[in-house]
Order: structure tokens, then C-alpha cells, then sequence
DNA sequence: ACTCTGAATTAGACAGAGTCCAGAATTTGG
DNA sequence: CCAAATTCTGGACTCTGTCTAATTCAGAGT
């Protein structure tokens, strides 16, 4: 998609079987114009900016609706809140534990190999890869990691 | 370590650099007698089963301190709570995100290859994979994962 | 334009995890 | 045995997220 505006918010939305709503556009918007991963705090004050918008009560409503309708992802690495991703794309994250930025690693070449069967019964829901860093001296290269 | 007993706890926390209190030795035994992924809310529940031993400020701290002295570590695949891990030995995880079960997976033999090379000025703290699993028909082999 | 209906939104109360603080208890060293 | 330092405690507090009941909205049909 070539620039995102609230006008194709409308059309992604329907395309995702979403109703779009004034408000569901704006959420949709913050997130999506920016490209980021943002916490649900973070959408509510970009969203309410200049004059209110929305309650909190819509603001998680609609982030569970994307997340049900795999508009965008939810990305599990701060134990304090969850951050959503307008990116479902398959990817992996480098999440800086200090600052608490989290930035995308493509998925396109990596390969895990050698992970055991998986229990019986189940299914793969996804696969996560999480490299936690932080600041300091870059050391080794670390290109392969066990 | 052979068996875990109250004694080589007291032994275990000193070779971390911990003080081994009644109630740190309570809380370390909960978790590395079971060898099993708690949340602090069930570490409490089982620390004071019979009487109160500790309070709930108590476990927390204790468990952070804990962190800090990398004597467990702490697994993040739930948005609601963290897990705490006596197992601090390089390996991943299988997480049942509809029972939240956590399973371990061997480190040994699973390797990762591609990851593109670490922003600058940043060291690796740690690399955790999360295969999220669900019950349901097992479709296809899915040994290696993109 | 008017009404009816279901969907969406709202404020505010609520729940649960985790932190903070100031005082109480316990341990340690002298 | 006392003083100082460390640890523990209850309870209030914050923060994220959910729930509920009431209100508003959009659109179809008349």
C-alpha cells in the first residue's frame, strides 16, 4: 500500500471485515501512518491529541477487534504492556531492554533449525524469536547464535 | 545438584551473592524443588500454604532480586503475568497459549541462522524463541520453521 | 423526515499485577 | 547486650486492562 491515509483505512478495514468507524479509523491511522509498535496508552494519547476521540474502554475494544480480525499482531516482551505491531508480516524483534525500543528483524533468511517435534495434539500458532540487547561495547560478532 | 533440600538452598543463595533468609530460602525452594515456571501469585500461594510466611512485597522482591543475581530468569509470553524460570540454562520454549502451559526446549542442537547483524553500540542480553502452540489436528511436519 | 433495531461507544467502577513507603522485626558486629 | 544495618511487613497506591449498563449512532424501512 502506497501511503497511508484515513481515506484507505476505510477500504483496509472492510477488507478485514471491520467496520469502519470514526474512531476505528483513527486507531487504525495512529498506528498504521506511523508504522511503529505503540501500546495502548501510547494510541489513546496520539488518538485524543487535540479533543477527545475516544474512551479507553474503545481503544482496547478495538485493538482486540484488529487482533481477532489479524489486522495487526500484539508483540509480548515488556512484562508491563503489551505492544501492537501494524506489521504482520512474519518477523522477529530486537528489543532493547533499556530504552524498551523494539525494532523489526525481517524474517526473510532466518531459519531455525533443530527444534524439537512438537508435543501431539497441537498446532504452531507462531514463532516467536525475541533478541533481547542493550547498550554496550560491541564485543564478538554475533551473527550465529546457539 | 542432586536433590533440592532446604539446606543446599541456603548454599545455593550464598553462592549467588544472597543473603539466605528464612524467607528467600522458602521462595528459592518453592520454585527449584519443582523445577517448573511460576507466576509470583502461585510462588506466594505455595510459600504460605500451611501459615503466612511471607508477604506479598517480600516475593517480589525477593524474586527480583533473584533476576539481579541471575539466579533464575524471568519468562515473558504472557500478557498478564510473568513466569519465573529456575532454570537458567540457555534453552526456549513452547507456550500453550490456551492452557498457558510453558514447556522447555533444549537449547542443545537448535541453532538460528540469518539474523541480520546488531545495531550499533548494543550487546546481546539473551535470545528467546517462543514456538505459541494450541491445541488442534497436527496438519503438517513441522520440524523447521521459517 | 421519523422510528426502529442492532451495533458501537462511553464513563466509570472494577480486578489483578506489581511497586512504594514508613515502621517493625530481625540479624550482625562490637 | 546494645547499636547499626539489613530485611520484612501491611497497606496504600499505580497501572494495565476488563466489565457493565446506559447512551449514541447508522442505516433500513415506512
Amino acid at each position: 500500500m502506497q501511503q497511508y491515509s484515513r481515506d484507505n483505512m476505510a477500504e483496509l478495514l472492510r477488507s478485514h471485515d471491520i467496520n469502519p468507524t470514526h474512531q476505528r479509523i483513527e486507531i487504525a491511522y495512529a498506528l498504521f501512518s506511523r508504522q511503529q509498535h505503540l501500546s495502548a496508552d501510547q494510541i489513546m494519547a496520539i488518538v485524543n491529541d487535540r479533543h477527545s476521540e475516544t474512551s479507553k474502554a474503545t481503544v482496547y475494544n478495538t485493538l482486540n477487534l484488529f487482533l481477532e480480525n489479524k489486522l495487526i499482531r500484539e508483540v509480548i516482551v515488556d512484562p508491563n504492556k503489551v505492544f501492537y505491531d501494524p506489521n504482520t508480516q512474519l518477523h522477529h524483534h530486537f528489543y532493547n531492554v533499556t530504552s524498551g525500543e523494539l525494532t523489526d528483524i525481517d524474517a526473510e533468511g532466518v531459519t531455525i533449525c533443530g527444534l524439537p517435534q512438537l508435543p501431539e495434539g497441537v498446532i504452531t500458532e507462531g514463532v516467536d524469536i525475541i533478541v533481547r540487547i542493550r547498550p554496550g561495547a560491541t564485543a564478538q560478532a554475533q551473527e550465529q547464535l546457539a
